[in-house]
DNA sequence: CATCTCTGTAAGTCATAACTTACCGTAAGT
DNA sequence: ACTTACGGTAAGTTATGACTTACAGAGATG
């Protein structure tokens, strides 16, 4: 449900192919699995595991499940690096004059 | 040196723990392990995680070594989820409407 | 209602990566 | 020079998680 999910669910690559497939929509589970190389029930678990991260939500229907990209997930961890992104772009600065008075 | 690497590398607790000690400034390792729940051995191995990652840099300071965020790695992560961020928030609103429609 | 399609779950296997302790090199201090 | 402080690397152990096959349930279709 935070970044704390989110950033494991991400870090494997499989799971960025899946991820990356719901790019531009939704896609039933066989459509996603057709063309990866690892077996359906694997997807079945890698989704489960986006979902719980908030990275992907699930509709029925009818017999088909339709997963689409939640945008929560990707949410999260952009907050997460945010935390990081002014300060630490600062203090690269520092460093690298630091750095260069070493020359 | 891409998001390929820096997710798995924030992926891990102990490694974001370290990163995040890293945020206010640069750390020498010794100072870095302190009050972590790991041995310092392990600290070092985490940091060559990170910094093959592009996500710190480091320097030599007389027998120290001072490590410091390196921002290309947080830029490589914010350009890949950018990459979804415009597409997947119009998508899930879509995807929202459907919902509704099922009541 | 029998069957076929689609998907999730259970159970077990195997590789990987997060740790540990032991050791080595290098720079500073006495 | 000797010792002490600091940190990286080697080698080995162990837990975890990414896969597999087998099975079960729920909805469409004849």
């Amino acid at each position: 449900m935070t970044y704390r999910d989110a950033l494991p669910a991400l870090a494997d690559p499989t799971r960025r192919k899946i991820f990356e497939r719901l790019r531009h929509g939704a896609k039933p589970v066989g459509v996603i699995a057709k063309g990866l190389p690892v077996s359906r029930p694997a997807v079945s678990q890698h989704l489960k595991v986006l979902k719980e991260a908030g990275l992907v939500d699930d509709r029925a229907e009818g017999t088909r499940r339709v997963y689409y990209i939640d945008p929560n997930g990707l949410a999260d961890i952009r907050r997460w690096l945010d935390q990081f992104w002014d300060e630490a772009l600062e203090a690269f600065r520092a460093e690298a004059e630091k750095d260069q008075e070493k020359k």
